[in-house]
DNA sequence: CCTTAATCGAGACGGTACGTCGTGTCTTTAT
DNA sequence: ATAAAGACACGACGTACCGTCTCGATTAAGG
């Protein structure tokens, strides 16, 4: 829903009610709760059909500056009221694991997906061991970069993003060769 | 305010009331607005007095050890209210930034000053470079817990925690030599 | 409402609270705020919904018996919780002239149109002069009773009662040769 | 208490606090509840203290002008703050008996005793027979002006004190003689 | 002159009511 | 028959005063 996201964007999640979307989409509170059983699953669907967590990966050829890119537009994602959303939603996950499941599926899938696009070019281009694709190595700058995000807040500096990629990120993904030289040098 | 930990403890931060706080101690919802602006703070200084993320960090003489203990510790508290009570004050960071410094300070001291007490023993028993106390890879493994608990809940798979060490903490961290006897052997 | 007026006859106007009246009422404070603005209102609402000031006015066939019934049944009234619903709604009425209208039109009509028609039944008899009914003088009795009301308290004493139509009233409304006989004579 | 007083004609009875008259006397709320027992009982004493019921009964030498003059200046009064204190302290006579007898001693006496004085010095003239000074027709001019300000607040219109004391008051108390003169001429 | 008392201001306390807001459901209108 | 509009019961919010009570600090009186 349009009236959803626009007071998503004005007042935040925490201060999204169901009586201003259903004034502002001129219908009513009944017709929401219709299709919707509350504001969390009003507000995913909002953001899952607008596309909020859609990202094009990045491709320079290479992965560094691909991953780098990743991670800054995550970051300038974040710094839009989806930062406020994820906290929020994050918050009702503890309602039930059905509806924990839902959020997982419609908000967090982003970063991995992409991530895994960029690691797949450069498994391809033999940056990076196929193995790695399918180890927890895969996700590990994403999720330090959502874990920076929710402690630290957005936008995440940039030189920890830096950090991410060159101190944990590519000594764990690059294949031996790539890594030595990475970390020793 | 025990009253408040009581609360907490049995219905959680999010049922959470001032009313119900104030009615338990016996005492009125303008005493709790005195000393405390709201929800999220009564519940910080309830926490922080209580020690709830206090941690003792282990000492085994072995860093994986160490760090394995210490990561499921920091999973047994998040199974228990500690868990739903961190994600309602992340989603509280949104009010403002001197909010969201105090929720830092207070909460998530814990697990990066138990693992830098961890890997300070395993600096002076020369498995761990002194450089890794001040790098980002000293709290990959807490930040990739922490991420992974606000994702999928709690109780953390132990395959998980293990996975963190054993393919992300420890190639990060220890040095050349302890590196490729504790991963390959 | 109903369960207003069981509160006020319970517990008074003073310590009526919008918060019980809702509870009694089993419904809402918010569903009264939306009809009334205030306790006053509802209050008012309530009395003259009851028809708590409606009066019917004595016809004996003669003016004294008549006024003194009159007197008494208004006497009566304010010994009954409507006593104090006066006098607190007289205290609101500073709160500004709109509010304070209201209450003229709604609990003050009671007397002075039971006494026009009491005296109106007069006139026909020939006992009062018709230019009384529009002046003063007509409501004389019911004005010194409240006054007496208000200072003293209820019940008003007989004595006053007589005093005050024997003194007051009947002087000023019986025409000349009426006039003559009751005060001197 | 001169900061009560202040108070009163600042904000006025209603609005009147114990928090605030502490506040401003620069002293301590303990302290205002070790000499009076509630807000009316200190509104009383404020007001008597400063003597701000007592009327200069006019000496013109003519009844209609002294009268007229009293009300008057009842009237201006009633304008003042002491209107609504007037109006809170009745509405708080139902608390007991005692209460509501010290409210009388302390503020009504005023009009009814200047009355008798004018009244005294025209029964001296001959004017009015000496037993009206003990009826209830000498306070019908302050009974009812006092009723008026009740019901239809301050100032009273001069057209009804001038009606009061002409059409009610006069012809009450006059001894015939000056009844048929000032009435009917 | 010092000490002990008493008194004071300042303000926190447990309560209670306020009036507002948001929830999720249920009812009324008016197509 | 549907759907908007909105009333409804519920319950938490944060504020304001109430009248009481506990502090130190400042006096004042007594030793």
């Amino acid at each position: 829903m349009t009236a959803t996201l626009e007071e998503l964007t004005e007042t935040g999640y925490a201060s999204l009610t169901m009586d201003r979307v259903a004034a502002r989409a001129r219908t009513s509170k009944a017709a929401l709760y219709r299709r919707w059983s509350g504001r969390a699953e009003l507000v995913i669907d909002a953001c899952s059909m607008h596309g909020v967590s859609d990202l094009d990966p990045p491709d320079t050829g290479d992965l560094r500056a691909d991953v780098l890119t990743l991670l800054r537009q995550v970051s300038a994602k974040m710094t839009s009221p989806l930062g406020g959303i994820l906290r929020g939603l994050l918050a009702e996950m503890t309602r039930d694991e059905e509806f924990a499941r839902l959020i997982r599926e419609r908000l967090h899938s982003a970063g991995p997906t992409a991530i895994s696009v960029i690691l797949a070019r450069a498994v391809e281009r033999g940056q990076v061991e196929p193995r790695i694709l399918t180890s927890r190595r895969a996700t590990v700058a994403t999720d330090l970069l959502r874990n920076q995000f929710l402690l630290y807040g957005a936008p995440v500096d940039d030189e920890v993003i830096i950090d991410i990629v060159d101190e944990v990120f590519l000594p764990l993904v690059l294949n031996q060769r790539e890594d030595t030289s990475s970390v020793s040098g």
